[in-house]
DNA sequence: AATGAATGAGGATTCATTCAT
DNA sequence: CATGAATGAATCCTCATTCAT
């Protein structure tokens, strides 16, 4: 059960080229094969050894670029106090990751899309929780008067589309500076949120 | 050349059946075996007879829907007039379709997901097309100043993508009102674009 | 039994398609949806409507090459008398024919090749035939003494080799002159045959 | 990069099924579901495994082939000094190839018919590059005056088409006498390069 | 006499996975 | 731990042919 350190710079290196893989080739030419390749591997039996098997493999690499998220979005929004500064924070952060890690986000997003389908995914879990956490964040500071009355999920559901898709044209066409962009869109939801004067 | 009553009967009920296996299995699953089966026919062979390829099969699916979708939105577009009420149309409407055209959503988005990644695609110039329809409407807006200042290219961004992740929500989970989510949706967008007073 | 002006001239229509797509795309792309496209009929049906399979359609190509290869090369032999003179004519008639049916001659070619496996085709007869014909004409050049003594059917084999060879590449490089090939070709097996002085 | 003892020996015992196959039934019928079953595997996706495609398949039988032509030919050509013994050995050699390999000739013929038509093959390369050689060796007896003076490059191909007839009648018809009829082939031409006395 | 729709077998190739070494 | 060989199901697609109209 207890991974070696050979294991898991293995399953690092990996996860590390099926990102690469996916990112540049998108998830339908991600096969062992590929994967292999890009890694160095002489072979795809080496992937399946070291992993339970695709689902486990696409998992691994979720979870890693969630991880980078996170670290670079959390203490972003968790350094500003109040739901206006909470909110620009985090909508700035998120769309911020695309100059950090583009290759890392088109993965994620490829993923996603194939596995969302799958209704059995523990994905479905961390992401409703994830959903949760924001909507409570919104709710309390309607309480707080900070922001307007609405229905604090369809808000928190927007942000996340409208940030993926901004995210997405930031990633793929170079010509959009996203640290812009996320201004813009900062502001976009600063204004929707505002309590009616 | 001209395409016969059979012919396109056919065609149709093959789109159909694709739509149907898409929406309900995904895209992943959405093989030519998979799609005559549900069509009722004997062989793989027929799709092949009628589509040129699997892409053409595609193609006909987005269009397909894309058609639907204009006969649903533009109307209730172009009933209204000024961009406040335009806007709020145009998404109502969008998030109205989920309720009208589930499966047939759920499939267009699956396969704009894959064949986004195709830059030659043909839907990448039928979508740069609507987008730009879409940002001239905003700035016009902005020029009569019912809209206030901001990128107008950000904003359509943004909605397309927070209406897709409504949508996507709406289509997937029954508990979700549509109506009630598109008219919140809809006053949040206002909000966002009013000019500052 | 009897075939119709119609029913003729669609076959006609067909054969000649049929050669222009083996001589320009080869064998292997000679399937009756090319065929029927490159004749102009919206249907293969109407290829198995006229002909009772492919291989019939094969021997009326092979058929009809013949035939016009025949037109053309008897006349030009029967004009001289002996041997010798006979001899020369054959070759340079055979060799002329890359000037005057180039398509024909690379289908022709193509098919042989691929039919003359089948050990039952009913080419193997006319070949032979032809084959017995020219094997006696040497020999009787032989027994007036104006050919040496040599396996006729060698010789005979040899020059139908040699002649398709420099056929070949005339029909393909249009660098080389056919009549002047022909010329050379001719003198060598002049040479060959002569008795020993 | 470099091949396994057991990836060398599967490929050449797929090779070898391969020649077997298209030696007995034809290039037409040498699919790889027919191949796999002569080389006693149990899948096509065993050949798929050990060549990049048929193309690869087809290039190494050819290959194969003409090593095994060039290691009989070559030694028996160069024991010989002076042209018309040369030449003399090199029909013969070709034409003995009959007797020692005739599947693998048979295979030969069969594949170099249907790849030469593809002008980017390599083996365009390999034979026009064989052909210069030869063209070359007539031109310097020509200048010793062992030869006479006629177009070396007609010869050469003359000679090549002439060889390969017969080639494949010795294959072909077993009451064919290769031998004596390597011997005619050999006289045959040994008249038509001689100078005019 | 002709058409176009349908058939189903067969084409090469890719796939994730297993297993003996 | 790692390798590379093997597997066989599944992929899309093309083929010649048949049949009702």
């Amino acid at each position: 059960m207890a991974r070696t350190v050979t294991e898991t710079a293995r399953r690092g290196q990996i996860v590390q080229a099926a990102i690469e893989v996916i990112a540049t080739e998108g998830y339908a030419k991600a096969s062992y094969a590929r994967i292999a390749k890009q890694a160095g591997l002489s072979s795809t039996g080496m992937i399946s050894y070291h992993f339970a098997g695709k689902g486990d493999l696409l998992r691994e690499v979720v979870g890693e670029v969630l991880r980078l998220s996170g670290e670079y979005i959390v203490p972003r929004v968790e350094a500003q106090s109040g739901g206006r500064a909470r909110l620009r924070a985090f909508i700035e952060a998120n769309v911020g990751l695309a100059a950090v890690y583009p290759q890392q986000l088109l993965a994620l997003m490829e993923v996603l899309n194939v596995l969302g389908e799958d209704p059995q995914g523990q994905f479905a879990e961390t992401r409703s929780e994830l959903m949760e956490a924001q909507v409570r964040a919104v709710q309390a500071a309607q309480e707080t008067g900070e922001f307007g009355q609405f229905d604090a999920r369809v808000l928190v559901t927007a942000i996340r589309g409208a940030v993926d898709a901004v995210l997405s044209r930031a990633v793929k066409d170079p010509a959009l500076d996203p640290l812009a962009a996320a201004r813009e869109l900062a502001e976009l939801f600063d204004r929707a949120v505002r309590p009616a004067n």
